[in-house]
DNA sequence: ATAAGCTATATATATGATAAAAAAACAAAC
DNA sequence: GTTTGTTTTTTTATCATATATATAGCTTAT
């Protein structure tokens, strides 16, 4: 069995290869895929894995389908984007300093407007997961826990601690793309450690419940990031 | 044939029946769907099309499925809020004036922030296009366009023009909420056409290039609704 | 009591046949 | 010659049925 897509049913290794093969750029947008007939020929597959699979693809934006036209790619701006799935496609199969720019434009946007949220929310219960991510990271300095996770589950917890539906699914979404991207952005600089009292002042304006310093302060972190990648762009 | 879903096969009417169904709450989240075979048998349709309908809502995170367990609600962290359909399902099945608060706090996020970008970026091809919406605007203010429409287009030309895959991704996003909540914010105010200056603040400091200018702009336009749904909760 | 094995039942997969849709080729009319 | 209408053809969409596989719950051997 291939080891990359074991656990999971022929569908979703379907979905899982063609998606990542799509956004790859190994179809031409607006151009067909194989057909139907020719995609279970070549995996070796049933016409209703094939189809199902297509399917799924299609509900995350990357293919249309219509009788006598084919399986067809969509345009970019189609793509759900901030579809676990397609992000990590899209994360892995091309990543480069712009993307990662790009995304760090957004979280910049994003993280800040939580941080605010939380801070004017004081739900105790949600900030107190913020707490503990935080020392967590400190433990991490000292090597006693994981950089890379104790970083994610702060910046999770603030997510959840805004309170708000659309920023908490966000999640998933930071959550992968942090997770791809942490090799490139470790490479760089040492920027996982180096910055727990960043961390930390965002963690104490929300607990004083100060909105605009909460928001000044994540602003801060992620600008700092974002800066870093410029520079390197401009190398 | 089912006015409602004219035009659209019969996997898409399934997806469509129950995506809203499902959102609504008719199921129970984490308990259990219909089993394949009786779904088969409440629509009338044969288990190809029910199959490939709950892959459709599998990808998009509503729904899971296992041999033996059958086909379970997902819980709402699961949902991918940010594709269009779930997320007109979710206005449309629960809109309330909190629901609508909690996405003008996504909007506050993201807006300024793409306004910011645009400035930075001079693309002046896409800024012709926030320009085109302005005047639409304006032309809608004297009844010869429609207000609705030059909004959406208006905000929509700022998020291409921020030149950031991620934010023009969120088109579809804000295109679809601002249509299905329209009909709320409308109905509290004669909030259609009484911002057309603030709306061209934002554009002003685009074309300028004051990223400042242009985030604190776009931040006014969006508080200034965000203050007028909280009034309404309070009463 | 615990763990290995069995059973029942749901989804997963495979395959054949038919329907429907739409592009392309063709024919007819003007 | 261009337009308009019709037929052809190809592809997906749908249906029906058979088999495989996974797993929760039960059973049984130790």
């Amino acid at each position: 069995m291939d080891k990359v897509h074991a656990g999971r049913n022929l569908t979703q290794q379907l979905v899982h290869t063609l998606g990542a093969a799509i956004v790859q750029g190994d179809y031409p947008i607006g151009g067909g895929l194989p057909s139907e007939a020719e995609l279970c020929e070549e995996h070796q597959i049933s016409r209703s894995a094939t189809r199902e699979a297509v399917k799924m693809l299609t509900a995350k934006g990357l293919l249309a389908s219509r009788p006598r036209q084919g399986i067809r790619v969509q345009s970019k701006t189609n793509w759900n984007m901030f579809d676990p799935d397609v992000l990590e496609w899209v994360l892995k199969g091309t990543l480069t300093l712009n993307l990662l720019k790009e995304f760090l434009q957004l979280r910049l946007a994003i993280e800040p407007e939580a941080s605010a949220l939380a801070a004017e929310n004081q739900n105790l219960e949600l900030i107190s997961r913020i707490s503990l991510a935080l020392k967590r990271m400190k433990a991490a300095d000292a090597g006693l826990d994981d950089s890379l996770e104790a970083d994610i589950e702060f910046h999770m917890s603030i997510l959840m601690a805004s309170d708000n539906p659309f920023y908490q699914q966000l999640r998933n979404f930071i959550d992968t793309a942090l997770r791809v991207s942490i090799r490139f952005t470790n490479r760089i600089k040492g920027v996982q450690t180096a910055d727990y009292s960043a961390h930390k002042d965002v963690y104490d304006a929300i607990v004083l419940g100060d909105t605009e310093a909460a928001r000044s302060a994540s602003r801060h972190l992620q600008s700092e990031a974002l800066e870093l990648i410029k520079n390197e762009m401009d190398k």
